[in-house]
RNA sequence: CGGGGCGUGGCGCAGUCUGGUAGCGCGCUUGCCUUGGGCGCAAGAGGUCCCCGGUUCAAAUCCGGGCGCCCCGACCA
């Protein structure tokens, strides 16, 4: 069945709550539209049946609206060149917009709150900014940080938990850190109903009690590196929010190390961004551009900072991981020293780096449809779900038994997988429902299945027919493990080619303003800052950063025609 | 922090102008019926109308004050 168009759709804005409605998306009937219901129903049986048997339909048709806009009153039903009245019944009776997405082409905005809210990832808290993050979306998370905390793991890095509150006066200690994040810290002035004699912030990170214990337990070379990693959530007070991609307090993992040497310490900040790079391209099916961000964009307190970029489907920018290198800002002020092999007493080199909850946002909005989410396999809380069907118990008793003993199997195995045994829900309404929730693959398996021996297998990156096929029963597990990795594959490809799509190398800054609205801008940066504000200022884009790969050439810069030595990616963000 | 919108069962809204019985849709519960792309029928449960104060015989509605949320413009992962 299309989605119903409902006419009254221009001027009538969702309000404010419409925003968090989970049902009533896109549905704009007007007062006396939707007060027609009641009165419609049973009229609308009789409708059905004076239409199926009469040869009179047009006729008939607009003598039963008559009528029916008679008895109901000021009711401004319809278009009189709707197909027929029977659909028109139905469609004010159940309109399918209700249950549907805005489109993402339309309102990327809204489609994107509306997903985090359907999909049942997070909703909102009572705090302004804040948010809840529901089972589903905290199943995502936690395989992004399982994901991740193998690979932190595997280049030597453990886990440790720092706490919460920091002395006020940490902050301060380091000046551009003090200047980068007066403006957004929560403070905690009252504890045990006393005023406090030193107001504690809430980390907005915690290099600085971090630095304060460094400095405690490094004493010789012989304590460095130290790779320390944390997952926590911190707080930082902002004025505008948005689920997942700007809140309040945000979940995150940061690391933190030390080192006996700037080279070592850059070696440190650049491999963690390898690690993030691959960790996006590999799991998240991300691709994204490594690079260093300008002196504009760098991080309160470090001397040189990295970041992974990716274009979300509307062409912005969502910088998806950052690594800083410190230098030795931190060790300064929090004293972190060691004594070398000749007993000269050093500061140390410090990094720090991070990946946050943000990153689901990105996953959504670069791969998500106008049926949802979409989620890329090796992330996905459910790989596989598992619709049986049948119609009656007779079918039920064949279907169920064979439907969970294959889900079982496939369990078995390894495959993230959920049956959907609910009843008294249609299938159909099950296909949706796990469409709108991203799950990559959809096994359904009826009555006709059972006899013949086979499945048939739903790809959620091709929607309709065309992702579905059929597979037999025998070798199910070789099918789906196959099907799981072209579809984390192709959806790789699709946002690669998307974003290829929309990347324009040029050095002309009429053609750069363009580029910018749509998509990325690659260009030669002579590396001034008031050519990268300029250009912010009439453009709203950013430099989001000096790609690592460069071209070996040379060129003019986009705004002021001075020779540059780099090519800069250039993007509104988010 | 500036501009706009909103606050009424779980959710979305009507009712507020013009004071007098709190209503609709969805969802939820129970039963029947259905189930290969968002089923249907019937019966139910569910509300301090954001808070405080005022006017009035009477306030969701009028007046004053407060609180909160969402959306659009300057900083950040």
């Amino acid at each position: 069945m299309q989605p119903p168009e409902v006419s009254a759709a221009p001027g009538f804005r969702r309000t404010a709550h419409g925003l968090r409605s989970l049902k009533d998306a896109g549905l704009r009937l007007p007062s006396s539209a939707a007060s027609m219901k009641s009165g419609e129903t049973a009229s609308s049986e009789l409708l059905h049946a004076q239409l199926g048997t009469t040869a009179f339909v047009p006729r008939i048709d607009f003598f039963w609206s008559v009528l029916l806009i008679w008895l109901i009153g000021d009711c401004t039903i319809s278009d009189p060149n709707a197909p027929s009245q029977k659909s028109g019944a139905r469609r004010a009776k159940k309109p399918m917009s209700e249950l549907k997405l805005p489109a993402r082409s339309e309102d990327f905005s809204e489609w994107y709150n509306q997903i985090v809210l359907r999909a049942e990832l997070a909703d909102y808290a009572p705090v302004r900014g804040c948010m809840i993050v529901r089972p589903y979306g905290w199943a995502l998370w936690e395989n992004i940080t399982q994901a991740l905390d193998r690979r932190f793991k595997a280049t030597g890095h453990v886990n440790a938990a720092f706490p919460l509150l920091i002395p006020r006066s940490f902050i301060e200690k380091e000046k551009s850190h003090v200047a980068g994040f007066s403006p957004e810290l929560a403070v905690v002035t009252h504890g045990g109903g006393e005023e406090l004699e030193e107001p504690l912030v809430i980390r907005p990170t915690s290099e600085t009690i971090i630095g304060h214990a460094y400095a405690k337990w490094i004493q010789s070379y012989r304590d460095l590196p130290l790779l320390i990693n944390q997952w926590n959530s911190v707080v930082r007070w902002e004025l505008r929010t948005k689920l997942f991609l700007r809140t309040l307090e945000f979940f995150w993992q940061e690391g933190h190390t030390a080192h006996a040497t700037l080279a070592e310490a850059e070696a440190e900040t650049r491999q963690m961004l390898d690690i993030y790079t691959d960790f996006a391209v590999r799991d998240a099916a991300i691709p994204v551009i490594p690079g260093r961000k300008s002196a504009a964009e760098r991080f309160a307190g470090a001397d040189e900072t990295y970041s992974i970029e990716a274009m979300m489907g509307d062409g912005k920018a969502l910088q998806a991981g950052t690594s800083h290198n410190l230098g030795q800002n931190f060790a300064k002020a929090f004293e972190i020293r060691y004594l070398d092999q000749t007993g000269a007493l050093q500061y140390c080199w410090t990094t720090s780096w991070g990946l946050s909850t943000r990153f689901i946002g990105a996953v959504i909005m670069v791969h998500g449809d106008d049926q949802g989410l979409v989620l890329p396999p090796r992330l996905a809380p459910f790989q596989v779900v598992v619709v049986p069907i049948f119609k009656n118990d007779e079918e039920k008793a064949v279907v169920l038994p064979l439907a969970q003993k294959l889900s079982g199997t496939l369990a078995d195995s390894g495959i993230r997988l959920k049956m959907d045994s609910r009843e008294g829900i249609s299938p159909g309404f099950k296909f949706n429902d796990w469409e709108m929730r991203g799950v990559p693959l959809r096994l359904e398996l009826g009555p006709r299945d059972a006899a013949k021996g086979s499945v048939v297998l739903a790809r959620r990156d091709r929607p309709g027919r065309e992702g579905k096929s059929i597979a037999p029963q025998q070798g199910l597990e070789t099918a789906v493990r196959n099907a799981l990795e072209e579809i984390q594959k192709s959806l790789l490809d699709r946002a690669l080619d998307f974003r290829n799509k929309n990347t324009v190398t040029t050095s002309d800054y009429e053609e750069f303003k363009k580029a910018v609205q749509t998509g990325f801008a690659l260009s030669w940066w002579c590396g001034s800052a008031p050519c990268e504000e300029k250009i912010k200022e009439e453009t709203k884009a950013t430099m989001r950063c000096i790609p690592l790969e460069q071209q070996r050439r040379s060129g003019k810069c986009v705004y002021c025609g001075q020779p540059a030595i780099e090519q800069g990616i250039f993007a509104r963000a988010y």
